[in-house]
DNA sequence: TATGAATGAGCTTTCATTCAT
DNA sequence: AATGAATGAAAGCTCATTCAT
């Protein structure tokens, strides 16, 4: 009998290996020799794992979702505390890893090519889920200040936090432009104190 | 003399036809006969004016960069207007059009391509200048706004001003990844709203 | 003793289930995994049974061979009937059953793979034979027609079986190119009538 | 201005160079290279002339049947004479060329192709078209015999032309498969004489 | 014996770039 | 200046075959 392997365990091993490829080169750039180098297996192996190279850039994807989504797991256990958790949620989250910028690049690589969804696949699934995921949290924590009274109530909770959560990403996206001169702890400080001004003046 | 500028010009021309498909297709999907197609000219031509394909987006990064200037030329002069009118900067500036879209598109290559530096040439000098401007921009009108006694002395000019150009990008692009459902017209307004209450409060 | 009659069943077994593969498909595009699927194991273990692909198809054309003896086998206990049994063996033999079918296609590319023979070994050995096999048949029948005087002594026996035994492979070939126009049977039964007339004219 | 080149004729000389190699080596084992090589190319340059390498088949096609065609085109003129003429007709076809063998080995493989059909593009227009063409050729003859009392009246002409194309078919690959033993001019001297004795008895 | 994971040679196809006209 | 024919490097993908289990 052949070596048992878990397929899935090691189509998301390859993929994981492939994010900082596709980061660093893009996904047209990256090819499958480069993949297998990365994975130390040999090219047609890759094909045992992935029908096309696409296939592999969707296993990122999910992948990146999965990691995404952990990262904020320990957030949403938060949102039982008060509002201002928001801000540590925020400061925690754009302190920005060699990962995470990888998984940006990626992230901002599907965007394109989503948009472009005549060439290529629909790989929006993951990102849409990602963003409503995330827009839900924090439209639950808005609501929650809300409810303590501590945000305006005429705030429109969903475009507030559509707001907030794209801006996140334009934050991430300025800093990776510009790493020496955007200084994210002081955007991000006035990001937070912008935030909490944003609070029903305590009268 | 004459002839410079009529290769310049002409190099424009081809630029500015390229952007819809680079847009659509991406960099390196869009081949040298596409573009030559679309300007209406030999495969062969093409190279009379740029030495190579990556020139081509060069100019087509400058393009976008006077453009955008252009577009903003316009809000420019309301410097000396009040600081609200910012909002209306920020509001005009989200009416995305078919080419600003495609801009939008183009851009966010740009930025993937630079960040792999390694292998494409050096594209951010555009980006950053039309960050530095933009952001330079905004900052003025906060500082008036300071100045007029609208707004709270204590704000960081430099990193506001960078969180709000940088919150405008990721506006657009969460727009763009789902037009259907991101409610730009709604965000725009909460945008606007956010930045209205953060005024100092006029005790 | 046992394993190798084993063994050779189990090859048999292979080869037999390949054919209709092969001719659907095609000696290049019948991969080892369907062969493996076809035959209900595992990829690796054809190769228990065949050193290579070539092998398998070696084995094939032996079955061909083996297969169109056995139909032929009853005609053959027809040799002492009077030469009109020819007429029913043409008959007999043009009724394109499936299997058929799929051993004539598979002929046909063994006969180009051998004209090939640069690149592959030599399949033409079973062909041979086969064609041997069916001319003395045939050659058998019309000396024996001879004999009775029911045929012109100056036929040139091994000539007229040469062309009789070919022009039943273009028949059938004729008829698998298109089937729906080409009328089999009036068509054989133009050339059995063609046959008969052949006769020596009774005078 | 670039090369002005026949486009049409251009693809036509890289098809007939590739009948050779076709015939030699299959379909599948001549690489585009090889066409490219023996057309005097670079590789790139075939994909100028043929989208796809199935194209170039279905080019070589194309020049199979008009090659066939104007081998007969003498023949043709013939028809006029005498029904004997016929055996003339075959003679002649049966001094097989190496032209004429590489034709035929290309022929037998479009049909394998052709019955393959779910894996192939259809090429058997091209030779449905010769089979009819030949056919009729065949058919006039035999008419114009019977109308000259030289041929059995009650004779299926449609059936028994048929039958004398497919034979004649069958000849030649019999011939190919085993051309040091297969005795040609014997063959088809017995063709001819069996299809003389066919006539309608002088009484 | 039976298996399928692993492999890499080799294929088709694309395309930026060159160059003769 | 303008053109498109020519090119070959480079990529994705397939698959016969090997081999560890």
């Amino acid at each position: 009998m052949p070596k048992i392997v878990n397929r899935d365990k090691k189509r998301s091993e390859i993929a994981q290996k492939a994010i900082a490829l596709l980061a660093k080169k893009g996904f047209q750039a990256t090819t499958i020799q480069d993949i297998a180098d990365a994975a130390g297996l040999g090219k047609g192996t890759i094909y045992h794992y992935f029908k096309t190279k696409e296939e592999i850039l969707l296993v990122v994807s999910e992948e990146l979702f999965h990691e995404t989504e952990r990262s904020f797991g320990a957030a949403l256990l938060l949102i039982n505390e008060p509002m201002e958790k928001l801000s540590v949620l925020i400061a925690e989250a754009l302190k920005v890893t060699e990962d995470l910028e990888n998984l940006f690049v990626v992230y901002t690589e599907l965007w394109l090519m989503n948009f472009r969804c005549n060439h290529y696949k629909d790989f929006m699934g993951v990102i849409n889920r990602l963003h409503k995921d995330m827009t839900n949290l924090v439209a639950r924590m808005i609501d929650q200040g809300k409810k303590q009274g501590l945000w305006s109530k005429d705030t429109d909770t969903d475009a507030l936090s559509c707001y907030l959560v794209a801006s996140f990403d334009g934050v991430i996206a300025h800093y990776m432009m510009d790493k020496e001169n955007f200084d994210l702890k002081r955007v991000t400080k006035e990001f937070i104190r912008f935030l909490l001004q944003h609070e029903a003046p305590k009268k």
